[in-house]
DNA sequence: TTCCATGTTGAACATTGGTTGAAGTCAAGT
DNA sequence: ACTTGACTTCAACCAATGTTCAACATGGAA
C-alpha cells in the first residue's frame, strides 16, 4: 500500500508567509532556527509543507506564553513532514502542559510572596505604640 | 496617629541584588525601566524600599509567562512605595489573569488549528484507492 | 582620615527575535 | 526569449534584556 503525497513540499516562502501572516523574512528566520523545515528545488529555492504554516501559527501563540524559538523548535523536533492529527495533538498537549506549568509556578511564587515566611510586606509601616 | 517608616528606602543596589538573587546591573536595569523605584542619597546613590525585592521577584516569574519588562512596569504603575497586602493581592490577581488569558488564547488557537475548518492536517497523505 | 568595597555613568558587548537592503538568480507568463 | 516578480545570501540594522568594563565618586570602618 502506497500513499499519495498530497501536495508535498509545494509552498514557497511567500506562500507560507501569506498563509501564516508573517513576513517572508520571518519564514526564513524560522527555517534557519529549526521551527520549520524546507527542501530545496534544483534552483535552490525553499519549498515547504502545508504543515509549516501550522507550525508557525503554533509558534506565535507559544511565544506569547513565554516559549523561546529554540524551545519551540525542540517541541517540534520529532514531528513528521505531514503530521497526523495525533502528532498535532501531542504537540498541543506538551505546549499546554508547559504553559500550565509556568502558570502554576507563577501562582506558587505569588502565593509564597504574599503569605509565606519571606513575605512581601515585611518592614511595612506599623502604628507607633 | 503617626506611622513608623520601618526601614523606608534603606536598601542599596547590592542589597536588593542579593535579596532578589539578580545581578546589580539587573537592579539598575529594572530601575531605569520603571519596574522598581529609587530615591537618591545626597551622594547620588540609589536607595530602595524592601518592596523592590518583591517587585523583582514578581517580575522574574511574570517574564516566564511571556510578560515584557514594559508590561510589568505598567502592572506596577499605581503601586505605592510600601504596598499593602491588598495592593499586592491586586497586582497578583492582574498578573494571574493576564497569564490565564494567554493560556486561554493558546488553547483556543490550538483547538482551532486542530479541528477547525482551517485545520492543520489539510492536504495530508491518504491511502491510494 | 585614609581605605577600599561598593556605588555612579556611559559605552560596548552579547543574545534573542526578527527586518531591511543590496546584489544577484529563478521561474512563470507573454 | 524576455520580462518581471519572487526567490537567494549576506550583512547591517533594530528593539528587548541584560552584562561587562572603564573611569570616577561615595561612605562606613579602622
Amino acid at each position: 500500500m502506497t500513499v499519495k503525497p498530497a501536495s508535498s513540499m509545494t509552498l514557497t516562502v511567500g506562500d507560507v508567509a501569506v498563509r501564516s501572516r508573517v513576513a517572508p523574512s520571518a519564514v526564513r528566520f524560522y527555517e534557519s532556527h529549526g521551527v520549520i523545515n524546507a527542501v530545496r528545488t534544483a534552483g535552490n529555492q525553499r519549498r515547504f509543507e502545508e504543515s509549516a504554516v501550522c507550525r508557525i501559527e503554533i509558534a506565535r501563540v507559544a511565544q506569547r506564553v513565554g516559549m523561546t524559538v529554540r524551545e519551540i523548535a525542540v517541541l517540534f523536533d520529532g514531528l513528521s513532514a505531514n503530521p497526523t492529527p495525533e502528532e498535532w495533538g501531542q504537540v498541543a498537549h506538551r505546549l499546554v502542559s508547559e504553559a500550565e506549568e509556568r502558570l502554576a509556578d507563577l501562582r506558587t511564587h505569588l502565593a509564597a510572596l504574599e503569605s509565606g515566611t519571606r513575605l512581601c510586606d515585611i518592614g511595612r509601616a506599623e502604628p507607633v505604640r
